[in-house]
RNA sequence: GCCCCCAUCGACUAGCGGUCCAGGUCGCGGCCCUUUCAAGGCCGUAGCGCGGGUUCGAAUCCCGCUGGGGGCACCA
């Protein structure tokens, strides 16, 4: 039987994180197996923002590159089939109606049991488990009778879902298992949370899909820090692109103790493939970045300061701080050129004639002027770069100064000197 | 309170009875390189929660404890 199976968010507003995990292990799961993958949009209860939040849903997953087969589907859609099936088991004599509400008589002795894939088996006693309602008294079918009669009608063959789904199973085994339906695999994947072991919050960092983008994170940093979370090939491979992880996915392999969601180490992944982009590709990702965030800066500028940051940044949104000052004014700071007020002369009269003006000659001549000084190259240059880039930390000063051109970055040392 | 799940370095993990006085990655520390910051190279730091079993042999299997987490809605 080909897998199939499905990625059921609630259009709560924004896709949070752990959900995405959640939805990768499906992705990649169905890929692997050559198998199906749906998107299912439970909104049985939040009617409101439905269209809104469907789409925000579906630009996140499209951003990251998790796609999906047919077309999106609505829980909701689906109410009066719920609402005739639960009628059916009514007259039955399999669920029973309790002011004005329909619930499900469930089995009062014995255990319900399933071989989850991620966790081996697990059985519940079925005397702890009450009797479900089905159907509310307002008549709108809730969350554990229609998801359930979904998988069923939907042919899904594996159910992979969050760990808090784990005491929700038994009863949707036994709501299956009275419509005569297939029951599932079940996998359940182990939760995601902050590194104080709570549920990864707002208050740990950034949490949506959305804010990741903002922060200047890659999809495919995403998409390879997500997969380690709960999963590993091996104990040796960390960096795999989305290829190498389709391949390689084994649901079996997914760890069942819960992860911490390690910001640092995130910032790492991603200073990895923004290295590895072919530099015009980083340049290309920089100026869309930059454009969707509100900075209208020469794209033709950007391209040039791209190689000179390619190695020193870990997000994308680090650029603006970093080479800002090729894009406007800088203030620097009177403590720091203290001092500097001879080499920043000499760096005057070294420039001011230098023909052509490009990094290998500014860097000779920048040079020349400190040994006439006596200083060492640590000393000399940190005025000069505080002068020209207005920071202590900056890009290599001599490509700084070539793409500032002459006239700026006289200026700027004049400017400088004349504080210092 | 009841039910369920989980338990290897600070973090992510490898390990599925001997090849582990536990390996990789991030982080952290040191050194090197160096115009700052990074990047890179080298070295280092740190762990099988506890107690019982089973076995010739246990990080690996079983039981208990402890500690975390999740769930017990006419939320999803």
């Amino acid at each position: 039987m080909p897998v199939r199976v499905r990625m059921a968010p609630s259009p709560t507003g924004f896709l949070h994180i752990g959900n995405v995990r959640t939805f990768l292990f499906n992705w990649l799961y169905a890929r692997h197996e050559g198998g199906e993958i749906r998107l299912r949009i439970e909104n049985t209860d939040t009617a409101r923002e439905v269209a809104e939040a469907t789409d925000f849903i579906r630009d996140s997953l499209r951003w990251l590159g998790i796609d999906w087969d047919g077309p999106v589907t609505f829980q909701l859609d689906r109410m009066d089939d719920c609402r005739r099936l639960a009628a059916q088991l009514v007259a039955e004599g399999k669920a029973y109606e309790d002011e004005g509400a329909i619930r499900y008589r469930m089995p009062d002795e014995g255990v319900t049991a399933w071989d989850d894939v991620v966790r081996g088996r697990v059985e519940v006693p079925n005397e702890t488990i009450e009797d479900l309602v089905l159907v509310r008294s307002d008549g709108r079918p809730t969350y554990n009778f229609a998801s359930p009669m979904e998988d069923v009608w939907d042919g899904i063959t594996h159910v992979i879902r969050g760990e808090d789904h784990i005491s929700n199973t038994p009863k949707q085994i036994n709501l299956i298992r009275a419509v005569g339906g297939d029951v599932p695999t079940y996998a359940h994947a182990p939760n995601v949370n902050g590194a104080d072991g709570k549920k990864l919050s707002k208050r740990h960092g950034a949490v949506g899909v959305d804010e990741f983008r903002d922060a200047g994170y890659l999809p495919e940093t995403l998409l390879n820090f997500l997969a380690l979370l709960g999963w590993a090939p091996d104990g040796e491979t960390t960096v795999m692109r989305r290829d190498e992880l389709v391949a390689r996915f084994e649901l079996a392999r997914v760890n069942p103790s819960p992860a911490q969601f390690d910001y640092a180490k995130l910032d790492w992944l991603n200073g990895v493939y923004l290295r590895e982009l072919p530099v015009d590709e980083f340049a290309h990702r920089l100026v869309l970045w930059l454009g969707e965030h509100g900075y209208d800066w020469d794209a033709q500028l950007v391209a040039r300061a791209a190689p000179l940051v390619q190695e020193k940044i870990s997000r994308l949104a680090e650029f603006p701080a970093f080479a800002g000052f090729l894009f406007g004014e800088v203030e620097p700071d009177a403590a720091e050129l203290a001092g500097g007020a001879e080499m920043l002369a000499a760096a005057i009269a070294a420039l001011a004639e230098l023909e052509p003006f490009d990094a290998e000659r500014i860097e000779t001549a920048l040079r020349a002027a400190a040994d006439g000084l006596g200083l060492k190259p640590r000393q000399a240059f940190q005025p000069v770069r505080v002068a020209v880039t207005g920071s202590r930390v900056s890009p290599g000063l001599f490509e700084s100064v070539e793409l500032l051109g002459r006239e700026t970055a006289l200026s700027r040392l004049r400017a400088a000197a004349a504080r210092a």
